[in-house]
DNA sequence: ATGAGCTATGGTAACGTTACCACCTGGATC
DNA sequence: GATCCAGGTGGTAACGTTACCATAGCTCAT
């Protein structure tokens, strides 16, 4: 029970003030930095900030004209996979750096829950907003709605929507993990894609086409799906299933992402342990990198990319709309991050 | 180009009352539900609101005495870590269903910006905080500098700080794990730590040596490493190694939590590759799930529990403070969750 | 016909902050 | 000794919102 200088309310300026013996305004330039306050008044006042545990209050603050709210909005998809947690933290690296805080939304893919936290993102004054578009309508994020608050599309693009936007080599590293396989001599290769997330999927599908055309490989229907819910990794095992109960098996399978990837590979493993042999078990190329992929019982080839760039890639065009000066007012840029394809192996 | 009604700026409620031909207040009547407003006016005021794109200043709606600002502050230590990705998630949908909207913020660990990080969410009026504690000082987490506002702890407690906490039975889930490991006659057992995490390393290493102790079983100092950094998997591995290395190496390894678990099958891995036997490698106990886990070349056991879960209790107890009226002063409460111990098999 | 009890509406003030201006002091300049 | 400047300080108003009170019109029972 130190102090015991009374009421746990809020204190305000007026109350630092007083106990400083000088008026609010004293108060407010010393916390601004103490421009034109003279050392013994600042003293005086950081001294009753100290005893009255006061915080300023940032509302009231970014209430006041020509004042912003500090506060960049970042709406991702799922906060629970860890790409977007580091996609998140990207964004938080960078913010951070001029003094902006984050406030994530979670959307979990859909588009109602999407626009009531745009909303309420916009409610609370952000001044600006990264998102992962969640698919479905997409009127919430037209220019009239949002006034002149900027916006960065990550991950997917929504078209008619010409922002900024920071993207993947989704088409050139699918065609490069396909190349890998057709260059092992693989020709019966299975791709499991997402019913969601039409944008990357349709991309990443679209490399995979383009590398077995090129070689003159010829796409067995029977050997795509691409029906797997978003989130879940089960029903990609159960496509897997399906693919290896063909009579012509694949010998390799292209997973679009992670979760299919991860979903495949539990398939593989429960025929594994009923007494599949290794040899007759296809191998994978995973777009998207995880964790301890090189201890699997097949081989895996990565397509890998960085999160956490991605989103400090975001967080740099969004600051710049914002602290850039004249390129602020620049045409909306697209960015496309690398990727990287390699064999499994951590050092 | 639709509409082209003019400013981009900001509408307030006074432009819309004047194009719906209303008084501010019936606009602000509306918005919070209608009571008391005719229905021709509330249509008046709903078209206004959504041909200007109206959207309510949250700042300075909870300026006003009485309001709250809906925020609640969740701050984790890393954001890239999907167990904290999840336990965010959990403590989101909870709050969500109360209409309020997590603010969250990652600390990395560091006390500094922990401390940083709690300002300014007290500045931005969260009506309370869930926090995953960085570890080191903890002043800025005392009643006297929060104030009213309530504060609940994950996974770690504080000692001195007498308020809710949510945490795992960190040591019966290491006494479980570690009796599979005596049961399957283990005698050698090595245990790999962290050097940070005091609170929950000790629990995780109290479980461990009292199974131990209980089967009379000795503890060999040589085989506990606790110095691993908390976010790298690496020096997981380099534990690992060391203990391989010995010339009695064990036959189980205890791993208290995902990073060292992910660090020692690495390293397994590794001399795998190089030729070592799958049956001369020591079989894993995990704290903490880890993705296909089932597809390890050595037998893997988890001790499981949901990040999830956490997050939601962690939320329903700050949320009992909130709005839990007689039980909003009920003395501080300790929930420990339970864990699930089994061998690694997914359906 | 009167007034009590509604509902619908608007005016005013206040929340905590800071921009703007006005005012003081003291020292330097003419 | 009068004038100017600069640094230090405080008063006032405004940001966008809503609680409170006042008022106007209405219905219904007396």
């Amino acid at each position: 029970m130190s102090g015991a200088t009374g009421a746990s309310k809020k204190p305000t300026v007026k109350e630092v003030a007083l106990r400083a013996g000088v008026s609010p305004m004293t108060v407010s330039r010393t916390l601004a930095g103490g421009a034109n306050v003279s050392p013994e008044a600042q003293e005086k006042v950081r001294a009753a900030v100290r005893e009255l545990g006061y915080h300023r209050n940032e509302n009231a603050r970014s209430l006041r004209p020509g004042q912003s709210s500090g506060l960049i909005g970042v709406a991702i998809t799922n906060l629970g996979n860890p790409y977007y947690g580091n996609f998140a933290l990207g964004v938080e690296e960078v913010v951070t750096e001029t003094g902006r805080r984050i406030i994530l939304g979670n959307t979990g893919g859909e588009s109602a829950r999407e626009r009531q936290l745009v909303a309420d993102l916009k409610g609370r004054q952000v001044e600006g907003l990264i998102l992962v578009p969640a698919g479905g309508p997409t009127e919430h994020l037209m220019p009239e709605r949002l006034g002149d608050m900027p916006l960065v599309l990550a991950s997917r693009r929504i078209y008619g929507l010409d922002v900024d936007v920071v993207l993947l080599d989704d088409v050139g590293g699918a065609y490069r993990g396909t190349r890998a396989l057709l260059d092992a001599g693989h020709t019966r290769i299975g791709y499991l894609g997402n019913v969601g997330s039409a944008f990357t999927g349709g991309r990443r599908f679209e490399g995979f086409e383009r590398a077995l055309t090129e070689r003159g490989v010829e796409l067995d229907p029977e050997l795509i799906v691409r029906e797997q819910q978003d989130a879940a990794s089960a029903s990609a095992g159960e496509a897997t299933k399906r693919l290896l109960d063909h009579d012509l098996p694949p010998t390799a399978i292209f997973t679009a992402n992670n979760r299919n990837s991860v979903g495949a590979l539990r398939e593989i493993g429960r025929r594994l342990r009923a007494g599949a042999r290794a040899a007759d078990m296809p191998e994978i190329v995973s777009f998207d990198d995880f964790e301890l992929a090189e201890l699997m019982p097949v081989p895996v080839t990565i397509v890998d990319h960085d999160a956490r760039q991605l989103g400090r890639e975001a967080a740099r065009l969004l600051l710049s709309r914002l602290d850039g000066g004249d390129r602020a007012q620049d045409p909306p840029r697209v960015v496309e991050m690398p990727v990287r394809v390699g064999r499994a192996v951590h050092v």
